[in-house]
DNA sequence: TGTACATCAGTGAACGCGCGTTCACTGATGTAC
DNA sequence: TGTACATCAGTGAACGCGCGTTCACTGATGTAC
């Protein structure tokens, strides 16, 4: 700004004007309908200006979900956390922490879905970082069956229950735009919400009840 | 085929041929993927016909979501189920009903799903068949609080979770192909998963546990 | 029943729009001496 | 420090590919008399 500034620093300025824009645009009217100059105009670059830095919107949005993932990784690497999804506290965590990088990342995770459903490529990212997920919390089921709790199924099916519905869930809110009633949502609802659900789900007892009354 | 056909029998046996082969295209490649002449080539018919019966890709999903919203209606209306969510039966039903009518319209599942990320209007429409299931839902819940269990959170929301939950449960098993890992499900096994996970969330009791052990 | 004409579903080559991509050019930064 | 040349980020008009869409044409079905 102003300033004199070497080529590096103003190729690197560019990028980042570029990735910045990319989010914003993105977020406004999705990734597939985004035109590269849709990305270059907002970032107030001409047009071929964007193959400098990146040879595609596929390349594009990589190199962001490898901004996020860095980012992700590092949140997530506090070992304190506690294991046991019999605990609820536990349980919470992961739904706060999940619920957090959603928020965080809503553009990219709504373009990451977008272009999992048209590029086989990027379907398999987006299942890779589900599977790694999926890895990390099938261990934090093992404490509810050490403590007698039969699960509701097989581990694996469970994470991924686990998984479809977080994922579902804030996407529906955070980035469609909620269920279509106007409603709107807080973090500590949501969070408060789906922890029960899941807390209850994963090492509830099903009440003893009736059918139907008779008659 | 073969017998001399009234020009009104070609017309809807050809238009029947492009909705069909649609249907498989979509489900081979997905809706934004397909392009019209891979329609008409899948059907056997030249390009231009297809303009004969439809206007554009985006007004055949809609005439096919017609279809299937027809169909769905005509299933949907047993007013014999079990309608309190507090009963594991009626969950058991209400799942079976979602997991085997989504397996029957994959493609146009997908297809919605995917039209409606980058057309607002296919938005709303997919909202709108959210928003008509959960009235439905909502009401499944009072019985639940009515015997004195807690729900999880406000019933719109737990309903909201319900069908983020079995939407993205039955698109990651039907539709995306699983989980990644190779992992094959069984419409059983995905059932009593759903229901008893469900179940549990809704209506269970949430153990009482210690945090982590001492030390 | 037969003939002449009208209508219409289907055809596929050709047209043209939209958008990704290129490339000759500009001016500023970097380097050599 | 100064001059001459090289390099490179950025520019934006122009090009061209892909695909949606059109339209003149064909041959079969329908209608009039």
């Amino acid at each position: 700004m102003g300033a004199p500034t070497s080529r590096a620093a103003k190729a690197a300025e560019t990028e980042a004007a570029l990735k910045a824009a990319a989010k914003r645009v993105f977020a406004e009217r999705g990734y597939v309908n985004t035109k590269i100059t849709d990305i270059t105009a907002a970032a107030g670059r001409a047009a071929g200006s964007f193959y400098n830095h990146f040879t595609s919107k596929d390349q594009l949005l990589t190199a962001l979900l490898t901004d996020m993932f860095a980012e992700g990784d590092r949140a997530a690497e506090d070992p304190t956390h506690r294991s046991d999804f019999g605990d609820r506290d536990a349980v919470r965590w992961h739904v706060e922490q999940y619920w957090g990088f959603y928020r965080e990342h809503v553009p990219e995770m709504v373009a990451l879905r977008q272009a999992a459903m048209a590029d086989p490529g990027f379907g398999r990212r987006l299942q890779e970082m589900v599977t790694r997920d999926a890895a990390h919390l099938i261990g934090h089921l093992d404490p509810v069956r050490a403590a007698g709790i039969p699960l509701p199924g097989e581990p694996d099916l469970v994470v991924s229950v686990y998984c479809s519905l977080l994922d579902q869930f804030a996407y529906t809110w955070l980035a469609a735009g909620g269920d279509g009633t106007g409603r709107q949502i807080s973090d500590e609802e949501a969070i408060e919400t789906l922890t029960e659900f899941v807390h209850r789900g994963l090492a509830g007892t099903p009440p003893v009840r009736r059918g139907s009354p008779p008659g």
